[in-house]
This record gives C-alpha cells, sequence and structure tokens, in this order.
DNA sequence: TATTGTTATACTCTATAACTATA
DNA sequence: TATAGTTATAGAGTATAACAATA
C-alpha cells in the first residue's frame, strides 16, 4: 500500500513493532487463562525470588513502587501470592501452592508463544536474537 | 539484586525490555528538538507518500482512525503538513516547507539514535538484528 | 454497502506527590 | 536520613461507538 520502506531499514523502528506485536499475541493467550502479562512475569520472578519485596521487585522490573499496590493485590486477591512480615516496615511475597498450579500454565503458554516466536526467526538469524536484545538495555 | 535468569533467557521478554527502553530513549531526544515520537513517524511516512490518507498512514503504523485526528492536528497546527481535497470524502496529506526542515532535524536525531543503539550489539551480531526482527512482525 | 473523516467518551496504564511508619 | 508501603490523583495513550457524507 504505502511505501514503508525507510522505517523498515531502522533498527529501532522493528523493535518496537516486533514488540508491540508479541507482546499483543502473548496477551492474548494469557487472557485465555485469566492472568495479566505483568502479573504474570511478577509471578515468575518472585516463584525465583521467594521472600523478595515489592520494592525489590518493581526495581527490577522498572515498575513504579506506587503501581506495585494493586498489582500485588491481584495476585495476593487471587490467591496466588502471600505477603508475611520481614520486620515492622517490609514484608516478604512468596507464591503459594495455587500460584505454583497456576505458574504451572503461564509457563505453558509462555514456553509455546517463545517457541513460535523464535521459529518465525530464519535459522541463521535465530541464535543471534537473545544476545542482541539483551545488548540493548542491559 | 534478584535472580532475572529465567526471564532473561526468553527473548520475548528482551524484546519487550528492549523496545521499552530504546524507546524511552528516542522519545527523550525527539522531545529535546519538540516532537513526539510518533508524530515523527508519521512525518517521515507521509514524506515518503505524499499525498497519502489518514487512513492509510493509520493502517501501516496500527493508528486506529479516531486516534490520527488529533495527531495530525498537531501536525497541521505546528506547519508541517498540509491537507488538500482528493474528492469530497478524502484528502491528500503532504509535508510543508517547515516539515521538511523539521524532519531534517528528526532524521539527524533518529540517524544518531540508530547508530548508538546498532553499537552497543556485538558486532557479530550486529546484521542478524534487523532481519530477525522484521521477521516478527512482518 | 463500504469507506473517510470526525466527535465524544471510556478505559487502561503509568507518573507524581504526599503521607505514615520504620530501618 | 533513607526506605517501605500506601493512598489518591493526574496525565498520557489507546480503544470503542456512533455519526454524517461520500465513494
Amino acid at each position: 500500500m504505502l511505501n514503508e520502506q525507510s522505517l523498515l531499514s531502522l533498527p529501532g523502528y522493528a523493535l518496537r513493532r516486533a514488540a508491540n506485536a508479541t507482546a499483543a499475541d502473548l496477551t492474548a493467550r494469557l487472557d485465555r487463562i485469566g492472568i495479566r502479562l505483568v502479573d504474570a512475569t511478577v509471578l515468575m520472578l518472585i516463584a525465583d525470588n521467594p521472600g523478595t519485596t515489592s520494592s525489590a521487585v518493581g526495581k527490577v522490573l522498572d515498575i513504579q513502587r506506587a503501581n506495585m499496590v494493586p498489582l500485588l493485590k491481584r495476585l495476593e486477591d487471587a490467591g496466588l501470592i502471600e505477603r508475611e512480615p520481614i520486620d515492622r516496615k517490609s514484608q516478604g511475597i512468596a507464591v503459594t501452592a495455587g500460584g505454583k498450579a497456576r505458574l504451572a500454565e503461564v509457563r505453558r503458554v509462555i514456553a509455546e508463544f517463545e517457541a513460535e516466536l523464535i521459529e518465525r526467526v530464519p535459522q541463521r538469524h535465530r541464535d543471534h536474537l537473545l544476545p542482541a536484545l539483551n545488548a540493548l538495555w542491559r
């Protein structure tokens, strides 16, 4: 339809379009099992770091402290995480048994998504994608 | 701080983080010359497709028709684009002289941004990034 | 009948400021 | 004095529905 060539030659543009398209795809897949992409990401991070705090999670994922509140409340209300005091100021977060079951579903969906994602990349480029991407933001 | 390993091994996660980080960077750079990232993108697309329509631009960039209205109004109010009727239903969009001057600035900023972006990618991965990304969404 | 451009509005996501309590 | 958790709210960005006019 339109000439999009000068945009398509820009890695930054391709990066945004690819991220938007794939995030929309994964969001739709996770919606089918009733969980949001951010929530699933937080859940995975907590599972690998039992006893971590809201602040620590927020720092790693670049989520503001204030925005962690309703997010963790959702996970707690859904019975996926539980909190217990570390001291009188902080509280440690852990994934519940129910959360682990849900996490198994999440991991299945994500594994399938990631497999189909990487399959779309021509073989000779495949192994370069992850290191190239991580070099861009880490 | 936290163990982020299982997330970092997911191309989809790395893709989102890389896109968010680089988009924030470019947004800040373009802000210094007083233009938004979306507006700059639309301006580039119109420049390469003089006489195109609002609908056509929206379709290529996945922007809803309704959201094109205030966007094009901004560009028009800034004197960067002009519209003239194609028939009594559609109108063709073109970049004005002032728009072309602004576009030169935009291209300079973006070229610098893209150069620094690709420099962060280890050399052996560099040539693989663009084709891998475009394979993901095109 | 489908498309263009538009208006108005709802919704989601994120950012900011301020506050309390505790390390 | 800095940090953790929280509340309330503002703002930006996007989505949805409806409309008139024209192809």
